[in-house]
DNA sequence: ACTAAAATCAGTAACAGTTACTATTTTTAG
DNA sequence: CTAAAAATAGTAACTGTTACTGATTTTAGT
């Protein structure tokens, strides 16, 4: 049974106010604020416990620690090869990848995980 | 200045016979059979190496290590939610979605990562 | 073929990110 | 108010990977 935690609110607070994806890390440092003793295994169980639940989202980009997004509806992200930064992505048109995924192949696909890479802005437009 | 190994020549060898996308440590076991004494490190050293000249795909899948995969030309992948096999994927029609990526973005996306996901064929007739 | 510089190696230590453990504190149903 | 359950802080341990070091292998130039 689930039972309210302050810690576990002020997390969810946290990245509902951030649009970076911040790191595990980034929340400890963020919080410490508002909860100087907060262990970082807090942290963690917490932002494992929230994803689970389908309130955040993890996002595993492949280099360096996941990130978190507080944001849970299904949406893209973007990740910047030269800094490394991860942007939220309004992509249309995609709804039925599943299905293309699908035909020859004789199991169940129902979903995917996309990151789109390259230049962001900033990047682009000579750091 | 890149030198010919043995051992390299043995991992690229021993991806090229499998298509069931071998984590760092099975390649390690994989060849020891013909390397007693190869070490850890140069498994991971070359697989890395491999993969940066675009000779193998690297596959992060988020959780648990790191697969690779001894094909390098591009293509798709599916991770089985229930036994957490990594298959390859033919999929047609998505050429093009780097550019609906693009529409309502600044940068530039020149790439992206999918991984398809849901019930392998064996585990969807019950294991 | 011989040699020497450079690359690679095996073995091991160190590292990053994350999870697990334990004793204490907080939450909440009754 | 109370007691069981859940969550906590602090810390140790774990997993996957990278870095270091001195010995070995490879190869370009003789």
């Amino acid at each position: 049974m689930l039972k309210y935690s302050r810690q576990r609110e002020a997390i969810k607070n946290f990245l509902a106010d951030r649009y970076d994806h911040p790191t595990a890390e980034t929340v400890y440092f963020g919080i410490k604020d508002e909860f100087p003793n907060i262990s970082l295994g807090t942290v963690y169980r917490n932002l494992s416990l929230l994803s689970e639940i389908g309130e955040i989202q993890k996002l595993s980009t492949g280099t360096g620690p996941d990130r978190f997004d507080g944001r849970p509806h299904p949406h893209y992200h973007f990740i910047c090869k030269d800094c490394g930064c991860v942007l939220d992505l309004k992509v249309e048109g995609l709804e039925h990848i599943n299905v293309l995924a699908s035909q020859y192949f004789e199991g169940d696909i129902d979903g995917h995980i996309t990151y789109f890479m390259g230049k962001c802005p900033t990047c682009k437009n000579g750091n």
